[in-house]
Parts: structure tokens; sequence; C-alpha cells
DNA sequence: AAGCCTGTTCCCGCTACTCGAACGCAGCGC
DNA sequence: GCGCTGCGTTCGAGTAGCGGGAACAGGCTT
């Protein structure tokens, strides 16, 4: 399937993009910035911007742009669109109430994993975690729980990709170790976190399948480590999260 | 500023959006679909889509492409951008709690209000409004309460852009009205809606308000009709709304 | 097996995108 | 007061690259 070196991306896409890209870094910015920035002529710039901006894409603070929430409208649809999302949410927030932690519902887009809905416990940790925003898969236990749910070659492909950038001193950067571990997820059904994103904090991850056995995606509670340890990481919570995950995959499949 | 008749958009930025916006209407589809509906060459949707794909904001699914998640990362980026969102949504989850009903939290922009967070109350209506929506002002009470506080030369810009659009029997599509509703909503502070976005639903909205006094934001209380009714409708809800609003407001200046 | 539907590739022509220079305006320092 | 320097904006020109059309490859149906 498609011979990467013969085709040839629409250029000025990526200029398009290369400007949101850069506006959402910045945290706003104007022209000349972002001129110097990306290499651009100002007028070069300056168009990009207009046309974006009267499309709605953009929002003009003085002599600066952001992204405006038109993205926001695209972004939910995106996540809407696959039906998984619906059938977890309810159960994402069951499981934040039983718990008390934080937990997620992760998908895995283009080999990375998307956070796409959370919900707070009482005791919720704050993490960098984040609606929308992308994680390397073996970082964390969701992303490990579906890294091990999916097809050996697709699971090469990914950490060709992707590689195995470090977050914290925890987290697995060698990829014999990181297959080893997928195998043991594989036979116990769920993944450990032990601050390997975060430091001082631990997870648990289970995968959600589909009827052919991969992961569609994931759930996640994690929690500070010295409450998350013992029986309760080890046991009850796996418990839990395999009910959940079930749970959502019989729902599914009947939808 | 901006003389319109002279700026001239980067053409090949709006088909590629033109493309996204019909896979967004299209809930995903294929290449010569695509082709059909935009009166493009197939080649020519082929090298957009690629374009697209290959920066992650499209996802394939067999021969059919939809918007991936990344769009999230962007939308959820440009909304928490905004500080009054990130004030205003532990009073959202607040009102919701104390009220049982649907909350919103609104922004402005371009002219048209972006539902932005909401939370759900025990008894939450189903409504048409979901994150990212955009809806015409003048149709809603969050819309009107920020309408009432605008400087009036951008209201009449406002209302020359988007127009009067009908969405129920009762929504105001008389421009007169509406500017005299919009002076009783300045003079008692807080607004309503009686069925004219949805029928069967009522709801009160507060404006959020800077130093200046021009609205950044509203918050409102939807409901059913029969619920929301008599003293409760006319006074408890605008009640804790407006000391909610009040509450953001001082949060904001203070952050 | 032939037809028809996809997506994909190739190449050519002309559009329109990019650039650089010039302009208007603000703010600052001398 | 004046000029400098920053900004966003406009304009014109030259050519890169976008868009189109035709041909190809593969699946499915008839």
């Amino acid at each position: 399937m498609a011979n990467e070196s013969t085709h040839r991306p629409v250029e000025t896409v990526e200029t398009a993009f290369d400007l949101v890209d850069a506006l959402k870094e910045r945290d706003g910015a104007g022209v000349s910035a972002l001129a110097d920035d990306l290499g651009l002529a100002k007028s070069t710039v300056h168009r990009h911007l207009r046309t974006l901006e009267e499309r709605g894409l953009l929002v003009r603070e003085g002599d600066d742009y952001r992204l405006s929430t038109w993205f926001l409208d695209y972004g939910v649809h995106a996540r809407n669109r696959r039906p998984v999302v619906e059938v977890a949410r309810p159960k994402v927030d069951e499981l934040a109430a039983e718990t008390n932690e934080k937990v997620w519902f992760v998908l895995e887009e283009h080999g990375l994993g998307v956070h796409v809905y959370g919900a707070e416990g009482k005791h919720s940790v704050k993490t960098h975690a984040r609606i929308g925003r992308r994680t390397p898969l073996h970082q964390f236990a969701a992303g490990k729980a579906i890294l091990a749910f999916l097809r050996e070659e697709r699971v090469a492909e990914i950490l060709d990709e992707h590689g195995l950038a470090g977050q914290t001193h925890r987290t697995i950067t060698d990829r014999d170790e990181l297959l080893e571990q997928l195998e043991a997820i594989r036979e116990r059904g769920y993944a450990f976190n032990r601050e390997e994103s975060v430091a001082g904090v631990h997870a648990v991850g289970a995968p959600v399948r589909e009827e052919d056995g991969t992961a569609v995606g994931a759930i996640s509670v994690a929690g500070p480590a010295n409450r998350l340890r013992g029986e309760l990481l080890t046991d009850e919570l796996p418990d839990l999260l395999l009910g959940a995950a079930n749970e959502i995959e019989i729902n599914l499949a009947h939808s």
C-alpha cells in the first residue's frame, strides 16, 4: 500500500497547518513572528492567516492570531464518531465514582494513544494528561494494554515509527523489555504503569477489544503511588477494570 | 482595517477545509464521493486527503477517510486558552449539582455562540447542544445574555452577518423585537429562553462580564418547560445564575 | 469474461502561490 | 520635533506547484 516515495503532498496545505501548529505552540502570535519562525515571507503568512480567519478557524486579538474553537467542533465530531467512546463514557464515570481516582478512556490513532475522555474521582491526581493529548503508547498503562492486543506487525510498525522515548527514569525504553511486558499483559489481561509516565503516579489499564481480539481502546485508573499499591493495585483495581472493559465490549457488540 | 475586496484567500487551503467540512458532514467518505461533491478532480482530492492523513489529521478506514482526533487537541487547546473557561468550569459543575438541570458555559466567537463546557444535572434534558457546536446568539438564553452586553455596533455587525434564522416557532426573528428584549435583559441582568431553541425547553442565561462591562461569555441552565416555570424560572434560577456569574467574574479579575 | 466501480499514478499547462519590495502607521528614543 | 524601527498590509511579477484528465490496477458484480 502507498509507495511513499512517489506521493507528493500539497505543500500549501502543509504550510497552512504549520501555521496552525505554530499558533498552538506559541499560544497565538503575529504575522512577523510566524514568518520568522517558519522561514516564510510575511505576505505569505498574512494571506494564510486571513484565509483561516475568514473561515472561522482563527480569531484575531489585536495583531495576534490564535486558534478558534472551530477545532473543538471538528474534534468532538471525530471523537463521537467512534462508537466505543459513547459506550465507554458512562463506565468511565462509574469507575471514577467507585475508585475516587482519575479514570481515562484512550483510543489508538496513527500509532499514538489519544486521551479522549476522562472522569475525575474525589481524590484525582493532576497529571499532564488532557483530552486530545497524544502520548506514545509504550509510556502508560492504557497504551501498553492497547499495544498488547494489536497485531504483531502493527506493533513493530508503531515502534519503528515512534521509537521508545523516555518520559521518566522508569519508562520502558528497551524494545525487548517492552515486548516481554506485552506478552505478560496478554496473559493476565491488563497492564501496570509504575511511575513510567509521571513520577509518583501508578496506574492500571485494561484493553477494550472487539470480536477479533484486537484492541479498539483502553481504560485506565491512575493515582498516587503511595495509594495505588499492594492488593488494591494488583488485584482490586484490575478486577474493577476488567469488569468495566468487559461491559463496554458487550455493549459495543450489541449497539 | 481590512479592505475585504482586495484580499484574495489561499484557494488551496480553502479546498483543503472544504474537504474537511465535507468529511465531517458525511461522517467519512472516499475519494470519488468527495470529488463529485465538491466538483474537483479525483486526483486533486486524493492528493489532499493523503496530505492531511500523513499529517495525522485524517484516518483511513479501508477506502474511506474520516476526521481524526487531532482536531480535538487543537480544539481543547483553543478552549483552554480562554482563561474564563477554566474559572467557569467548577461553577458550572456546582450549578448542575444544585439545580439538577443541564448547565452550559458559552463563549462568543465570530458572532456565534460556542458551547464550550457543559455539566449534567441529575435530570438533564438532552438537547441538540454539544461541546463545540456553534449557534446563532439570538436563539438561546446564554446567547442573548452575551448580545445584550456587547457594544451596540458589534451587535449590529453580528445581526447583519448572521441574520435572525428561526429554529422553533418561538425563536425571535424580528430585529426590533430582539433589540427590545436585549434592552430588557440589560436592565434585569439575565435572559430567558422560552422554547426559542428547542420545543418544550426553557432556559435562563446570565452574562459573565469583564471590567469594561462587555460580555466574555455566559452561563445558562436549561430544562423541561413544565419544570422550569413560575418562581423557579423567574426568581430562583436567575438568583443562582447571577451569583455564579458574579463569582466567575471575581475569580477572573483576580487570576 | 467483461463491465463497472473503486483508489491510484503520471504528466502537462496554466493558475495562483510565494516572494520581496514598498507603503502606512505606531511607538520609542534621541 | 524628527527619524528610526517595529508592526501589519498591499502590490506586482515569476515560476513553482496545483489541478485536471487520461490511463492503470485491483475488487466485485453480473
